[in-house]
DNA sequence: ATTCTTGCAAAAGATTTGCAAACAA
DNA sequence: TTGTTTGCAAATCTTTTGCAAGAAT
């Protein structure tokens, strides 16, 4: 599965490149490049961050993994293949999904001719992305 | 009304704050600092970047502008006090206002008892955000 | 007079790149 | 074999910091 996106996406597969998929896979929070680096690094102690990086960049080629904007300059991964919202802690910078069902309709519900406003207007809609925004009181 | 604001801040009002501020009222995009420093110099040439780093953080901290996290780990500026949505290219990083009003009950739209329940869970929620995300045709 | 801000250069943090050796197909 | 990927170190990019001189209150 993995090793079939990589390849339907021109990649190799590799163990770094699975070590950094399953990590992602099952951990809860959206991690930094430096947090898979640190937990990938127990499994492959000779891996490298640079590699680290690049097969995060892999794994979004392959539209295995999604990268998240974080607001300090550094970025988060996500692994879930299908749309959902975020929860934002806005202190930490920490990342989490939203248990609360994607809604494919929403920007016709602000205004149910927005995405044909917008395409006469010159900007094509492929999507929206929702967070929402506040701090987790643990953690 | 700048200096007013930077005061309660507890910051001063400078010529190249006020510069900076002049500079993001007016443009139509949401400039990185980058843009901001290209564009002041013409009017101060001797102001430095890190005084534009400065500046727009000034600007943060006194409500007169918010930082909006950019893909590759730069960031936007955006001076509307008012809360509203965004327009995002995907592919330039380019960010405008999106013209549909803004919804302060859209969170109980997704769920009317979203915040409650996020609260119960130790999440205290502040606000959200919502981005289209898409293509400017031209530019 | 006192405290904050500027401009400069250096530092820092995140990410990317060049390259030779190792690996996957 | 042939083209990719790895690991390392160095480079790059954005942003932040230290500090002496200058500006604001």
């Amino acid at each position: 599965m993995v090793r079939r996106a990589l390849e339907a996406a021109g990649c190799r597969f590799t163990v770094q490149r699975a070590a950094v998929f399953h990590y992602l896979e099952q951990v809860q929070t959206h991690p930094t490049a430096e947090d898979v680096y640190r937990a990938v690094r127990r499994k492959l102690p000779r891996i490298s961050l640079a590699t680290v990086y690049k097969a995060l960049e892999a794994l979004v080629d392959a539209h295995l993994a999604t990268k998240l904007t974080n607001g300090d300059g550094s970025a988060r991964y996500d692994c879930r293949g299908d749309d959902h919202y975020h929860l934002r802690d806005v202190e930490s910078g920490e990342i989490r999904d939203l248990p609360v069902e994607f809604d494919p309709d929403l920007l016709k519900k602000l205004d149910p001719k927005l995405i044909e406003r917008l395409s006469g207007s010159g900007f094509e809609v492929t999507g929206y992305r929702l967070e929402v925004l506040g701090r987790f009181s643990n953690s």
